[in-house]
DNA sequence: AGGTTGACCTGGACGC
DNA sequence: TGCGTCCAGGTCAACC
């Protein structure tokens, strides 16, 4: 499901519920459990710990944490495709699908669904911060983003993709941010010249920013930690719009796949 | 090493 | 109604 803005959204929520709360107690469910760490960790790191922040580094919600001791610690929770991290009151059904629950001091709880089951939840008991596996989009200077592509064969949508060299883009914002520089997602990476790469580091960065303004996409399901959907399904030019007329020159969109993903462009507007 | 493909899961939409 | 098929916002491991 989620990308950079919808991750985004809903760190920013779950930040503004529960930072400055003490965490009584975890319980992880349903086996095979989706843990990155094993459960004893999970819980012994956690378990009486005080939130002092909830942010996002690429496509993970970073949860930090100031242990008992003192010592800094970190959960991190990746959504997956299905992923959806909840607040509720303790009294609110356990929806189907919960892997993970933090039970807080007030009472209320910090739930982790995915029906999917592709999401993970891991600690980092080190102080070191969680850095993510590549750069973070929406601050990279031009110059850096231009030499992440250098000498790559793979199609420009991939290299898009791919989490270790940029990190937070998925398949939507992707095949937007193209559409709005005007590239075809086939293009080989190391084959845009230096005019087109700062248009698509504009325009990926306009877009993420947009998208982050007004709570992510919601295709399907999706919805922030309040239960509350975004809106930038309204402004996607391409995504999910197979054969529908571009908004620029009315030309049907297509769709194809790359990489194993459907992409959706307009022949006519890329390049 | 870089690049590509299929596997991992569940559920919703659609066609017959 | 029900069954089968296809599709889905993401990674990974395994291959070339």
């Amino acid at each position: 499901m989620p990308e950079l803005p919808e991750v985004e959204t809903v760190a920013n929520g779950v930040d503004a519920r529960v930072r400055g709360q003490r965490i009584e107690r975890v319980t992880l469910g349903s086996k095979p459990e989706p843990l990155k760490s094993p459960a004893h960790v999970i819980e012994e790191t956690l378990t009486g710990a005080r939130i002092t922040r909830v942010h996002r580094v690429g496509k993970t919600v970073v949860i930090d944490v100031q242990r008992r001791d003192g010592a800094a610690a970190q959960a991190t929770v990746h959504l997956g495709m299905t992923g959806r991290l909840l607040v509720s009151q303790a009294e609110v059904p356990m929806p189907p699908h919960t892997h993970a629950v933090l039970h807080l001091h007030d009472g209320r709880e910090v739930r982790f669904v995915d029906p999917r089951r592709f999401g993970r939840v891991g600690v980092v008991e080190s102080s070191e911060q969680y850095a993510g596996p590549g750069k973070e989009p929406t601050t990279i200077a031009p110059e850096e983003f231009a030499k992440l592509f250098r000498g790559r064969k793979t199609p420009i949508k991939s290299a898009l993709l791919n989490q270790s060299l940029l990190h937070g883009v998925g398949n939507i914002y992707a095949d937007e941010s193209l559409f709005r520089a005007g590239i075809r997602p086939k293009r080989h990476a190391g084959r845009l010249t230096r005019a087109e790469l700062h248009k698509l580091h504009g325009a990926l960065q306009t877009v993420l920013q947009h998208a982050i303004e007004l709570g992510g996409s919601s295709v399907s399901d999706y919805v922030d930690a309040d239960g509350v959907r975004g809106f930038f399904q309204l402004e996607h030019r391409v995504y999910s719009r197979t054969g529908q007329p571009c908004r620029e020159c009315g030309e049907p969109i297509q769709r194809i796949v790359i990489g194993g993903r459907s992409t959706h462009f307009c022949k006519k507007c890329q390049k």
